[in-house]
DNA sequence: CTTTTTCCCTGGACGC
DNA sequence: TGCGTCCAGGGAAAAA
């Protein structure tokens, strides 16, 4: 699913074709996709608003206008935008168009339905955004010290059993620090993991699912220690990693 | 307040 | 072949 390698990925693919296109004619197909403003409203409003940059905060892909205005759009599990020279065919899961002034069209597919598109007037994407987002792990401004003032008075376990913060002593956390932006910058190297529903705006799949190590490995041997990957289930949601590798703090 | 669970939603995998 | 059941999970909302 889309993650930030992933999210990243496709503001820089559509980022070249979409500064300074006017949107010429849009069709939301999903009335779901708007929620909970009217469809047909944002559909409107949306015609003639012309790019002005493609950014990305958190996972939120922000197609900025030269009005002011920004369309947010939140790809969730399996939402994914293309760019297209010409719409194709009979697509059950396509959601929304967006023709371009160019003769391009930029179309929204997303088999399960979460996904999101929020129009924000001047001002408000900012506020929006700052209200649900961490900071940014790729900033500058991210640092070891930033990420040990986040975790610093949480008592939640950062993926349950794997790492428990309240143990992170300096070395720990650096190493953390290190790995999430090593982590996301090889995701985005590799233009994101394609499980299943990904794929970037021309179509094409992301490659660093062939680089996981543990995820969806259950039973198989670590490659790198030979124990058997585990799976566990952390504030709900599915876990995999080495107990040798990735050594355990119970308690 | 913090943390966990439920819910949304669909299609693929699996058992019978 | 055709069901019924389970699972995947981002993030909001509800529950704990």
């Amino acid at each position: 699913m889309p993650e930030l390698p992933e999210v990243e990925t496709v503001r820089r693919r559509l980022e070249p074709v979409l500064v300074g296109r006017r949107f010429e004619r849009v069709e939301i197909l999903d009335p779901r996709l708007t929620r909970p403003e009217d469809p047909l409203e944002v559909a409107a409003e949306l015609v003639g608003e012309r790019v002005e940059a493609v950014a990305r905060r958190g996972k939120y892909v922000v197609i900025r206008f030269e009005s002011g205005r920004a369309l947010l759009v939140h790809l969730r599990m399996t939402g994914s935008l293309l760019h297209v020279d010409d719409v194709p065919e009979e697509d059950p899961h396509r959601r929304a168009v967006v023709e371009l002034d160019d003769g391009t069209a930029l179309v929204y597919r997303d088999v399960r339905r979460f996904g999101t598109w929020l129009l924000a007037e001047p001002g408000e994407a900012e506020p929006y955004l700052d209200a649900r987002l961490g900071r940014e792990p790729l900033a500058q401004a991210f640092t070891t010290k930033r990420l040990g003032e986040t975790l610093a008075g949480r008592r939640a376990p950062v993926k349950a059993a794997i790492l428990d913060q309240r143990r992170l002593d300096e070395d720990e956390l650096r190493a953390l620090h290190r790995g999430i932006r090593a982590a996301l910058n090889a995701g985005i190297a590799r233009q994101g993991a394609t499980l299943r529903d990904y794929r970037t705006p021309d179509g094409g799949s992301g490659r660093m699912q062939h680089e996981f190590k543990v995820y969806g490995r259950e039973g198989e041997p670590c490659e790198r220690c030979g124990r058997p990957i585990e799976k566990i289930r952390a504030a709900g949601r599915g876990t995999w990693f080495c107990p040798g590798c990735q050594h355990i703090t119970n308690n």
